[in-house]
DNA sequence: AGACATTATGTCAGCCACTGACAGTTGACA
DNA sequence: TGTCAACTGTCAGTGGCTGACATAATGTCT
């Protein structure tokens, strides 16, 4: 497929071109206020030749993302067989964002990228496109997990429902980030840390006690809705 | 806003041969094959009347299936303060669905609806819409659970990662059910029962022991309207 | 009932995403 | 260097969607 050396070349620096050209244009004019003749007028082809690199416009959004997600999925691999499912996709996304730079550096600067994300999160028709790209990863993220656990994805439902947990959170996380002033990827790096903290503690049922690691008492509601509610170490941060 | 009389009625009129030519279209044909013409042309309309009844050609897909959220989001409202986030999600899920009907009966045969679910979760840009509606709607809920909760959804992430997580299973048993032989409410509603059976067990680390839980007390499935049925053994939950 | 204000609808022109077909250009390779 | 294959541009056309304007239907007031 990779076909003879000057040709290969070309193509590849107009696709790059193009990626970086659309990226710009977006997250400085919005999404939908840039049509795919500015994208391919700034690298000066026709705009058939753009749609003969990208299938449609969304495409050139989420190619950068693409590569982002095997290398988590590539990090995932990677982790030691006895980490158990949640440990080791965390390990993993903790590990993907420490090296995203070698994963999409060399095609577009990560500051690009993280604006572009930022970007996603707010326009309402790629929001939606993410949301179905991040359904078919989770996908493929439940049937590496039963892997790892011997398990088979279409007789034990564990594993996708485990993975959809999972990503459900860091889905809230990317919302909230995106949403926020810092666009750091160290900033999301930490968001997404905090709330990992509190999925298992999320699905007891008694949520009147005091927050953080509920002691496993009453469903009893004698304590007045207290707003005294210490700020503990609950979720501090956005806002 | 609701006008008067005559108008409105034709309006209405209007609006539900429209919907209603428009799923039957895209169930027979498909979606990406039935244009927006065809349809005004079924109902005798021009095309700029179909856009001034719905933004967009999927507007009408998900018109129907607002009826039901909201639907659902009603019978939340009513399970009374004593259970707990989890339990009043699972009861609103099955009362709503076992009283469907009277949601939208009056604008679309259920069976109608059933075929257009299905065919939403086998059109990758339907899925797209739907899974942003859907989170959308998480946000709705997870502010109705931490009302009764009372807890504050800005301080306290517990609301929106439960409520996450929830409705993760939900559309895993949606997409499941999609592609499925069983088009039936009754199908659907099943396969959710048994998947929410196993939330928590997947949360554990554990996965090497033995399967899940066996069967919990559901002996009760043959009452059709349990919708303001307390059942007080909801043990499952504890742990 | 007649006159006037509202509002729904149709028509038309036009933008933009996207595609098939055909022709011209350029790199690969003997 | 000439031939072939692959890349690109141009053109025409479809489908979703919108603004502007004219027309027709309905509501309201006297």
């Amino acid at each position: 497929m990779t076909g003879t050396g000057l040709r290969e070349l070309k193509k590849q620096r107009t696709r790059d071109a193009l990626l970086r050209a659309a990226l710009e244009l977006f997250t400085t004019q919005g999404y939908e206020h840039t049509t795919v003749d500015e994208i391919a007028d700034a690298v000066e082809v026709s705009q058939r030749t753009f749609f003969r690199y990208f299938a449609n416009k969304e495409e050139v959004v989420f190619a950068v993302q693409d590569m982002v997600e095997s290398h988590f999925v590539d990090a995932l691999r990677r982790r030691p067989p006895e980490e158990g499912p949640f440990e080791a996709m965390r390990h993993a996304v903790r590990s993907a964002w420490d090296t995203i730079g070698e994963a999409i550096g060399q095609v577009v600067p990560v500051e690009l990228h993280m604006r572009a994300y930022q970007m996603i999160e707010s326009t309402p028709s790629l929001i939606a496109v993410h949301l179905r790209r991040s359904a078919e990863l989770d996908e493929q993220v439940a049937r590496l997990i039963a892997d790892r656990e011997g398990l088979d994805v279409d007789t034990d439902p564990r594993p996708r429902v485990a993975v959809a947990a999972f990503a459900a959170v860091m889905r809230v996380t990317g919302r909230l980030w995106g949403q926020g002033e810092d666009a750091s990827v160290e900033a999301i790096r930490e968001l997404t840390e905090d709330y990992l903290d509190h999925l298992e503690p999320a699905l007891a049922t008694d949520w009147r006690s005091p927050a953080a690691r509920p002691a496993r008492g009453r469903t009893d509601r004698t304590r007045p809705d207290a707003a005294d509610t210490p700020e503990r170490e609950a979720g501090a941060h956005t806002e």
